[in-house]
DNA sequence: CAGTATCCATTTCGATACTG
DNA sequence: CAGTATCGAAATGGATACTG
């Protein structure tokens, strides 16, 4: 890690963080990623020597904790690195105001089904298993169909059909569902305008887009003023 | 700029702002600097090319305008720079936070005295002009003495004595003025050590504390519980 | 004042394959 | 599961000199 060789508090906290990669990992650790593998998930075109490369560094400035707990390595925010919440939050508030519209390079339905999968709100749905299969019709095939599966207060996420009953299939571009995801549009325009569907049972169906807690920042104003979400 | 290659948020905000340098310049400009050389000499280390090279991706990004107004060029945020403050701030306090102690390759006395000269309490001063002369006996000759001249609600720098009668003078190592500037320790403690120390009226000498705000971060609280300043 | 232009050493990182 | 090892292409950016 090169310095900016000033005495700037701003400077020797970017000398730290502003490396490529470093404060999406710390993102995944606030997400609660703890093994080394989950945190892949979150930042899958990083490479593995390079993850390695950045916790270590993290390790060394105090911000994470190694530990080897018996058969498993787990990594954990230190309270300097919990303190970097805010500063995550606010850039991810920021970016979603100020950044152009998502573009195709943007787009990744395994890194989508990844965080839709960790904010379902499980107290909304139901207490059996519940299954919820996700189409995307425009993405190459490996990527076209995930399964989400909530049973026992645990989520686990599918590439391959797990074989259970499904309770609602979505179906949806990745573009689509990845914009309803960041908020920039309301699910139910989504529907309304025919780039979404619900196919479930009717009680089901209109409960579904309660279950999906959406990005963290979908609902953040955007500058335009006009809220999206009403919209 | 390359992208991350992720909707989220964080890494869009991320693809434009964790590239080396470009949210210290944008500190600058938050600071009110306006000008290309005015914004160097926030950022010495960095060549001119590279800053406008910046500067070119901020003005295309919509973080920064750039005006040729007759004869100056004049950069500017826009609102959504404007916004980028919170973030700032919220390094900044990080930083002091959390960062190891300076060590020799964070001091500068050229960025020292910039700081400083822009951040004198003119409301504290006389209204006469007053000069301070800064003498930092461990520093190269040709950076061991600054005069900061007010007078007329303006502020300047210069490093050769602009032969004004001196209102006081100010003596310390670079490091203690440097740590003094950031709160890591306070003016009283390193005049009691024999660290730092004020030459000037009697009178004089004891507001001299008061015309220097300091840096924006030296009263954030630290980690330790323990108030440096007040120790 | 506000940049351009050029060169090249260094750094960085992605890809790929392998390991206890 | 949690990494290591290696290699080479590409980008980065520092130094230096120059310009309207």
């Amino acid at each position: 890690m090169s310095t900016y060789g000033q005495f700037c508090p701003v400077a020797r906290a970017m000398d730290l963080l502003d490396e490529r990669w470093t404060l999406l990992v710390i993102r995944e650790l606030l997400e609660g990623s703890r093994h080394f593998n989950e945190l892949r998930r979150g930042v899958p075109r990083m490479s593995t020597a390079l993850l390695t490369k950045r916790l270590r560094t993290l390790v060394a400035a105090g911000i994470v904790e190694r530990h080897e707990d018996t058969s498993r390595v787990v990594y954990e925010l230190t309270p300097a690195g919990q303190e970097l919440r805010g500063i995550v939050e606010a850039l991810g508030t920021w970016g979603i105001r100020w950044m152009p519209e998502l573009g195709d390079e943007h787009l990744d339905p395994h890194l989508l089904l990844w965080d839709l999968h960790r904010n379902l709100d499980l107290d909304a749905m139901p207490d059996t298993r519940t299954v919820l299969a996700f189409h995307l019709h425009d993405t190459r095939p490996a990527a076209r169909d995930w399964w989400v599966v909530a049973s026992d207060g645990q989520v686990d996420l599918c590439d391959v059909d797990p074989g259970w009953e499904v309770t609602a299939r979505i179906e949806a571009s990745l573009e689509t569902l990845t914009r309803v995801w960041v908020g920039e549009i309301a699910w139910e325009q989504a529907v309304r305008v025919g780039a979404l569907r619900t196919i479930a049972a009717e009680s089901i169906r209109r409960q579904v887009p309660r279950w999906l807690k959406l990005s963290a920042f979908a609902k953040v104003p955007r500058p335009g003023g006009g809220d999206v979400l009403g919209a």
